[in-house]
DNA sequence: ATTTTCGAGATTTTT
DNA sequence: TCTCGAAAAT
């Protein structure tokens, strides 16, 4: 492909080392001289931003400085992505002078998007305010701007999972069905189905929404998706797919308002692209569709998220006008990344690209199956307590292709007093009293029938399903949500338990309405509410100590910001935000799912579970489900700096499905490359 | 209205 | 084997 790129000049800022005048420079002059427009003199252009450059390797440079339009950077693992990231955003601000909120960095986590500050803080001081956001947190910042375009309301509000299975819960209960007729997992992934395929956002915004109601009947699956989409929008709530089919609707629509995203970001980079899906694709190929601007990296081997509607081949057939490729990896020791690429090389749908090990010799990955007397958790914190001999247990971790697999480690570790810390996605606002705790909060802010939902019987109002039916059908018949309809009736005998809990929120709204801050409300309406007095009443000190961290966290908020926060704002941001998990366990073994590792790394691995129907999983046996099990054991594998131990359960059992657990096909496959310990 | 019991079903997970 | 959700029992 021979697309000409057009090469702009870029410019430097410098100064006049005599005069000290400011002149703008092309970038290539770099370290060279010039001649001062204003005193004569010829000075010394002093070499700018060299630190942007400084320990980089030259595909490496060659990826940072890469010229405007569409950059593809294909990156193994370990190979510095993140770094070609950071200063490839950095390089933009400094030399090329590129306002930084110009500049949008998008990643997966919020986790990947808060290092990411973090390191351009690092490298460009404190006061560098650059766009690095999630696809998600960047059309929530969209919509909450602009959504209105669309005749809805900025404040709609975010549901998650368990708001979606509330809604879902509702509708059974009005259509007469139970999970048995439909599971719930089967409904979610017909309902995420539905709005893959089809533009029932037209439909959703359209103002009488009329579509809705009438074209979905008949036959009952079509029917639970019309009454979901029905109560979402008579609610104004989007789930997380709608997020971004919103946004795409509303860019594909206004053209004045995608215009406006466009000239604002000038720039956009998109890392881990080899797992973006089609309308995360679609959203980023639009927003650059202005200026042309867009440098993706990604490494196709690291590819495991198909599941979830991740395609490669966005990445493959990305219309790159330039390609860099990275294969110089720092991370891990010859012996490790030799597994590793041996591994890799199996998959028949695969690049060429392999890594060229940097670091020193080490040790060969050892192997190890259990037996009936010998267990492979026990094995594991065998060589444990070994490790920490010579380095802390915060150093190694245990990878699993999944969460339950953990447990038996647990066990084990326990047992021999290793300390250990699961990561388990389970994210403080995901947490039940935390949730029920913004709910209380989410009710003061604004008429919100799933939030009362979740805590108008907690703790328990005598609000049974029988009343809260009848609140229901009140509310219905009178068109008004479910706290006014409950407000209505409180002189009702039936009600009377739950006057206190209305009062409260009455009050607690005129308080937020007032300007109160959100942590005195917060405080206030949990002790109040006597939800507080629940929870410590059941005497489970975990949860009080995460009401506690909430109320700290607020607070906090608060004084970071310097001026009050609305309740309002405060409620927006936090359905995206998912705070902090690092600080737990300090010398700690870690333990998590391979998933959950991708993009960390660490000195000492373990990769627990070699077995057939464990990593490759059961679930996905199909040729190309294996090449995917196969890029997930790839990048257990690649995390390992210096030393990786694998193991497997004793392959004679049976798992509980009936299949016998052999040796993995994929320890078959590295044989040679690995050590095989006796059991002794 | 709440507690107990029984049976089906069973990755990976971000927002 | 374990966990969750809905029917049955209190």
């Amino acid at each position: 492909m021979s697309a000409s790129v057009p090469d702009t000049v870029r410019q430097m800022k410098t100064e006049c080392t005599f005069c000290g005048r400011h002149f703008e420079v092309p970038v290539e002059y770099n370290g060279g001289t010039a001649d001062c427009t204003s005193c004569g003199k010829t000075f010394v252009i002093a070499p700018r931003a060299s630190h942007l450059l400084d320990g980089l390797n030259p595909e490496q440079i060659d990826a940072v400085t890469a010229p405007e339009g569409y950059v593809r950077v294909i990156a193994g693992a370990g190979t510095g992505k993140t770094r070609v990231l950071t200063r490839r955003l950095a390089y933009l601000i400094e030399e090329l002078h590129i306002p930084a909120d110009e500049i949008l960095s998008v990643t997966f986590t919020n986790k990947a998007a808060r290092e990411m500050d973090y390191r351009i803080r690092h490298l460009l001081g404190d006061s560098v305010r650059s766009r690095v956001s999630t696809f998600h947190g960047f059309c929530n910042t969209v919509l909450r701007e602009d959504i209105h375009h669309l005749f809805y309301p900025n404040s709609f509000t975010i549901m998650d999972e368990e708001d979606q299975k509330l809604l879902l819960r509702e509708i059974y209960a009005e259509m007469g069905l139970s999970s048995r007729d439909f599971s719930y997992k089967e409904v979610k992934s017909a309902i995420s189905l539905f709005k893959k395929d089809t533009g029932y956002v037209a439909d959703v915004v359209s103002p009488d929404a009329s579509a809705l109601r009438q074209g979905l009947s008949g036959e009952p699956m079509p029917r639970i998706i019309g009454a979901y989409l029905w109560k979402q929008r008579k609610n104004y709530f989007l789930d997380y797919d709608d997020l971004i089919n919103f946004t795409l609707y509303l860019f594909a629509t206004d053209t004045g308002v995608c215009g406006k995203w466009q000239d604002r970001l000038r720039y956009i980079q998109v890392d881990e692209f080899q797992d973006v899906n089609a309308s995360q694709y679609e959203l980023v190929t639009l927003l650059s569709g202005k200026h042309g601007n867009l440098f993706v990296v990604g490494d196709p081997d690291q590819t495991i998220y198909e599941w979830r509607g991740a395609s490669v081949r966005f990445f493959l057939d990305f219309p790159a006008e330039k390609t860099v490729l990275l294969h110089r990896n720092y991370r891990s020791t010859p012996e490790i990344l030799n597994t590793s690429n041996n591994l890799i090389s199996h998959n028949k749908w695969h690049i060429e690209n392999p890594l060229d090990a940097l670091k020193e010799r080490g040790v060969t990955p050892v192997f190890f199956s259990a037996d009936w007397e010998h267990s492979e958790s026990d094995w594991i914190s065998r060589r444990l307590q070994e490790q920490h001999a010579k380095r802390p247990y915060s150093d190694c971790a245990i990878l699993c292709r999944s969460l339950f697999l953990t447990r038996k480690i647990e066990e084990a570790l326990v047992r021999k007093s290793i300390p250990y810390h699961i990561y388990n996605g389970t994210d403080f606002y995901k947490r039940q009293e935390i949730k029920d705790a913004l709910c209380y909060l989410r009710l003061a802010d604004g008429d919100d029938d799933l939030a009362f939902l979740r805590v108008v019987n907690t703790p328990r109002r005598g609000m049974g399903k029988k009343r809260i039916s009848m609140l229901k059908e009140v509310a219905e018949r009178d068109g008004v949500s479910l706290f006014r309809a409950l407000s209505s009736l409180i002189g009702d005998r039936m009600f009377c338990q739950c006057s206190d809990f209305v009062a409260l929120v009455e009050r607690s709204r005129q308080q937020a309405a007032a300007g109160e801050a959100v942590s005195e409300l917060l405080n206030a309406m949990l002790k109040d509410s006597g939800y507080e007095a629940a929870v410590m009443f059941e005497g489970d000190q975990d949860r009080k100590n995460n009401l506690e961290e909430l109320k700290h966290a607020v607070y906090n908020l608060e004084k970071e910001a310097g001026e009050p926060v609305s309740l309002h704002d405060y409620l927006a941001q936090i359905a995206l935000y998912s705070e902090r998990e690092e600080e737990r366990g300090r010398d700690s073994v870690k333990i998590m799912t391979i998933h959950a590792a991708k993009g960390l790394e660490f000195p000492c691995v373990f990769v627990a579970g070699l077995n057939e129907g464990t990593l490759p999983n059961s679930h996905a046996i199909r040729p190309e489900e294996v090449e995917q099990e196969r890029r997930v054991a790839y990048v257990a594998f690649t995390r390992a700096e210096e030393e990786l131990y694998l193991s497997c359960d004793n392959p004679e059992r049976f798992n509980f499905s009936g299949d016998k657990m052999e040796l993995s096909r994929f320890v078959n496959e590295i044989f040679p490359t690995i050590n095989t310990e006796e059991r002794k």
